[in-house]
DNA sequence: GCGCAGCATTGATCCAAATCAATGCATGGC
DNA sequence: GCCATGCATTGATTTGGATCAATGCTGCGC
């Protein structure tokens, strides 16, 4: 488990020589960022590309008409969307942060040059687009292919092995967020939540309690072809 | 625009030195297959990396409870999932092949030593990896922030102006399929174009005319961060 | 303490889309 | 020619989830 906050130790630089190390980090920045700071907006062209080194940053997808979704969150020690800074592309999502957190900011050209001339950090970052792009498929399958009570039921199920504590699981944001990234809104994930306690589950503010885990893996059908989060072996 | 059917001439190989790309090449082979062969199932861990030489792969997703959807199409000449074949993890989707076409198959274990051995073709991989999961990201944008209805007509003005003829569009598969496509049943999407029909369209078969643009637009408020295929100025 | 703001729940209603069911319409085999 | 098969359309009905509206709860500022 990733646990530092020193631009050195990110494992992006893992193996990386030294002498290539201290040169990506001389042009780098770190940003100390407190709670509602937008990164950047959808739109926008990378300057940077950001790397979480403490706390987490939201992407959210917003529509013409202004409505507003969780796409999904990234936690240290992952990058921020390298698929728009290296290829130069706008951002199809805007960035915000909710939570005091931490981020090396590595000016995108110098990036792009430092992929291009060294295999290892090309690893690591395809190693990164990757699994984000894994990520995204799992999230399409997940919306494709199940209801919205279904959707919730595994939520809860991967929440509780994440943070491995089988009987409970502890949401990591406000539920009207959780709605909108499993593509509800928040008062069906209110009624999912209630019409699970058929199946075995007790909410308590921010706390689910499982009580029997088989039966809601019964009637939420659980996949690790959706659900599972990669083995992390690949370096990132 | 890409035409060659020649493993030679893949732009993935373009710019490498020709001693890296006979090496590559006398270890691969080509595949001619016919429609309706599937090339891997969603599970299997990948042995090769397959790239569409002329013809394409569909990519579609599988509930446990046998549902299908299509995921997307993959056309040549482009990568099948690298991300499953770089990372070694098993794949997501399962691939069908709808039309006679060729593929080229590379050992998984031989490109990731060429990829982390040859900065060109790391940055050819990069660019295909990032260009898929920004249109996972579009996708999942679709499906979240808008109606059935939405998605109908934005899907057929994206695909008129994809296919450079703006007074119509052709469907490049079956309905049903399309349907799956953009989340919803095979009915909804025949209702949808029935519907579609006061902003403007008229269906016969699998050609859709687009008698007024501008009104369908402003039905379905198109958005080039979700419809819009990159520019493609980044070498796959 | 009070009152306010923000999030969450609950209920009532509406609506979009799924489902169920029947029919139409091609295409291909024999 | 005819019938089977598969895809598409259309209609009737159901339902999952959204929307609208009201209320509750919690923490916070003052």
């Amino acid at each position: 488990m990733y646990e530092g906050a020193a631009p050195e130790e990110l494992p992006l630089f893992r193996g990386l020589p030294a002498s290539r190390r201290t040169d990506l980090l001389r042009n780098a920045m770190v940003h100390s960022v407190s709670p509602g700071t937008v990164l950047f907006e959808q739109g926008d062209v990378p300057n940077f590309q950001l790397i979480v080194l403490t706390g987490s940053a939201q992407l959210f997808g917003r529509s013409a008409e202004g409505r507003e979704v969780l796409i999904e969150a990234v936690r240290a020690p992952d990058l921020i969307i390298p698929a728009a800074v290296l290829t130069g592309a706008p951002y199809l999502m805007q960035a915000r942060v909710p939570e005091p957190s931490r981020f090396l900011l590595i000016h995108a050209a110098v990036l792009r040059a430092a992929v291009d001339a060294d295999p290892l950090l090309a690893h690591a970052v395809i190693g990164s687009l990757a699994h984000q792009f894994r990520r995204m498929v799992r999230q399409i399958k997940n919306l494709k292919l199940r209801t919205a009570t279904q959707r919730v039921g595994c939520y809860l199920l991967a929440l509780s092995k994440r943070q491995g504590t089988p009987d409970r699981a502890v949401l990591p944001f406000e539920k009207t967020l959780i709605a909108s990234e499993l593509g509800i809104t928040r008062e069906s994930f209110s009624r999912a939540l209630s019409s699970l306690a058929q199946s075995g589950i007790r909410v308590d503010g921010q706390t689910i309690a499982i009580l029997d885990a088989p039966r809601l893996a019964a009637e939420c059908t659980p996949d690790p072809l959706i659900d599972g989060a990669d083995a992390e072996d690949f370096a990132i």
